[in-house]
RNA sequence: UGAGCUAUGGUGUAAUGGUAGCACAGCAGUCUCUGAAUCUGCUUGUCUUGGUUCGAAUCCAGGUAGCUCAACCA
């Protein structure tokens, strides 16, 4: 087989180790705890760990670590199946669990016992840190460190049994109580909890820690390069000696990066379970969310996702990624695939003066201008129509290239208007537009017709489709909102108005909408029928990605 | 302040001792029946100080800064 080129850190260690004759194959494995949703970051890691292993001609299993039952359930295994599935991954028949390898673990766990390697210590709490030491003092030996090996079998067994208490004996591996790395000393392998698991039941009441569960699944599964986040790097010498106390060849490699951290969100998964309890949003789908669920919701599509992956690369330096990148990924694909139609986020009324009332003309617009294989649509032109209030001003500045007192403007795919007079209401509120249209400039007809600078979407008032839209922000009002200073929380940088809905005109073609569908509502933005609130009666659309702004950004700007 | 890891434009990532490149963002222009897209151009970078070398982002040493580690969590 050919070895294609590295072209990051990780496939360059496995290029080696393939040219070496060290592995003649690669096999990874994604290994996500189930106590919660999935995260772009998890994103991140599961595009590694597939397209890695795939690119090597490899394999990748999906194996939960679920080695915890107190956080653990089944709402999360089934939650992340989907998302993996979803983004576009298959294990085929490799999902495994690590409560799956509880017999061999414990086997593994007796064996250590048996060669001195482990023991039961009886230290209690604080006891236990006591003696642990500290990062820059050596900790103490246990008073239990040199228990005879059968008194530690025996005890170890009672605790399976079932005979003791919670936090009344525990297993560890003995090692180094002063060693520089605390995590070589004399680290935890099995504690008693009892604690019905979702998948082994009330078989056990004992449990392995994930130090001691992780190297050994890995190893039960044939897994070649183990790859997982930078807070691990202390973890590999630990990883690394049960492996080999345990005499075990054809050793997994633990490989670490750097994890996603992304502008104006937040990946904790305990502090996203905090904004789902605390109901800051509408639960772990929450088109807000940067689950993937929530993502999906949102409208983005699991090939954006891809790509946002393929294009933020892999290192080992910590980093924080312009959430652009993301908007850039999902705008990039939708500009190419998604249907244009007109929609009116704040409508205001304009009426053609010089159309025939309740005359109608069908006019016929292009789904997208950059694919002429999209094909068209036919749209009902009258005299009511909504337009977008922020495309009228009575007081325009200068290059404003919409419609004002005196100015022309063409609507999309009909005529060109000018606005003769504006209406209000007797709280000085604009009410309606009177304009008269140009026969003479129906859409394509006339070539020659002189050039209006603007062109704006419209919606037939008398065809117009109710619609609530939702329009999303940031989930936080700063870039790292983990960044706090004195007397400040996280909380505190929760944008308040992350979310804005609107009670919009949409064109009648939407009504047939499809949840998960996704559209360009011209001139606005990426939007897509929710999966959850919409029901034919009353559509609910979920704004993906605005479209970029140019004219908005001069606005600022004066 | 013990140990480990990391350091390339605003951001992310290449360059594997031989011309510092790509993308996003930004800016300017072009085009446009979407102020989108397209197309063109531009600004901005090797943490620092030494050393090795004909030649250093790359190798070595010191410094500086950031991250991680003291759950019977993962």
């Amino acid at each position: 087989m050919k070895i294609p080129v590295a072209s990051n850190f990780i496939q360059e260690i496995i290029v080696s180790d393939l040219n070496s004759g060290k592995r003649s194959e690669v096999h990874t494995r994604f290994p996500p705890e189930p106590n919660g949703y999935l995260h772009i970051g998890h994103a991140k890691s599961i595009y590694l760990n597939f397209t890695t292993a795939a690119k090597y001609n490899g394999k990748t299993n999906l194996r939960f670590d679920d080695t915890n039952p107190a956080k653990e359930e089944v709402e999360y295994v089934d939650s992340i199946r989907d998302d993996v599935h979803w983004l576009g991954f298959d294990w085929e028949d490799r999902e495994f669990y690590a409560s799956d390898y509880y017999g061999k673990l414990y086997y593994f766990a007796e064996q250590l016992i048996l060669m001195g390697k482990a023991y039961i210590c009886e230290l209690q709490g604080e006891a236990v840190r006591e003696y642990r030491g500290t990062l820059t003092e050596a900790g103490k030996n246990s008073p239990w460190r040199d228990r005879p090996v059968q008194e530690s079998l025996d005890l170890f067994r009672r605790m399976r049994a079932g005979e003791f208490d919670e936090g009344a004996y525990f297993l560890r591996a003995k090692i180094d109580m002063a060693h520089p790395n605390m995590n070589m000393r004399d680290p935890a392998m099995y504690r008693i909890k009892k604690e019905s698991h979702h998948r082994t039941g009330d078989q056990w009441c004992i449990y392995p820690m994930y130090d001691f569960a992780h190297p050994l699944s890995d190893w039960i599964e044939g897994i070649t390069h183990s790859i997982c986040t930078l807070e691990f790097e202390a973890h590999r010498p630990l990883y690394d000696w049960f492996l080999e106390t345990l005499g075990l060849e054809n050793r997994p490699q633990q490989i670490e990066f750097a994890r996603l951290n992304l502008s104006y969100t937040m990946m904790s998964k305990r502090r996203l379970l905090e904004l789902v309890q605390s109901q800051v949003v509408m639960g772990w789908d929450d088109p807000r969310m940067p689950t993937i669920s929530g993502l999906r919701r949102r409208g983005y599509s699991p090939s954006s996702i891809r790509e946002f992956c393929e294009r933020i690369g892999v290192a080992k330096a910590d980093s924080m990624v312009d959430v652009n990148l993301l908007y850039f990924c999902i705008r990039e694909e939708l500009n190419a695939s998604a249907m244009r139609v007109m929609a009116v986020l704040d409508p205001i009324k304009v009426i053609i003066d010089n159309w025939e009332e309740g005359h109608f003309e069908e006019i016929e617009v292009e789904n997208n201008p950059n694919d002429e294989s999209a094909g068209s649509r036919k749209i009902l032109f009258g005299k009511e129509l909504y337009i977008e209030s922020s495309d009228f001003m009575e007081d325009p500045p200068k290059k404003y290239h919409r419609l004002f007192v005196g100015g022309v403007v063409r609507l999309k795919g009909a005529y060109v208007i000018t606005c003769q007079s504006v209406v209000k209401d007797s709280d000085g509120n604009i009410k309606e537009l009177h304009c008269t249209y140009d026969p003479q400039s129906k859409s394509g007809s006339n070539p020659n017709a002189v050039r209006v600078r603007g062109t704006i979407q419209w919606v037939s008032a008398s065809h117009a489709v109710d619609a609530e839209v939702r329009l999303f922000d940031h989930l936080f009002a700063v870039e790292n909102p983990q960044d706090t200073s004195e007397g400040e929380t996280w909380t505190d940088f929760i944008n308040p108005n992350s979310m804005i809905v609107k009670n919009a005109k949409l064109e009648p073609s939407l009504k047939g909408a499809t949840p998960e569908s996704r559209y360009q509502f011209m001139r606005l933005g990426y939007f897509c029928l929710d999966s959850k609130d919409s029901s034919p009666e009353n559509l609910v659309f979920n704004r993906t990605v605005e479209l970029k702004d140019t004219w908005g950004k001069i606005q600022k700007k004066s």
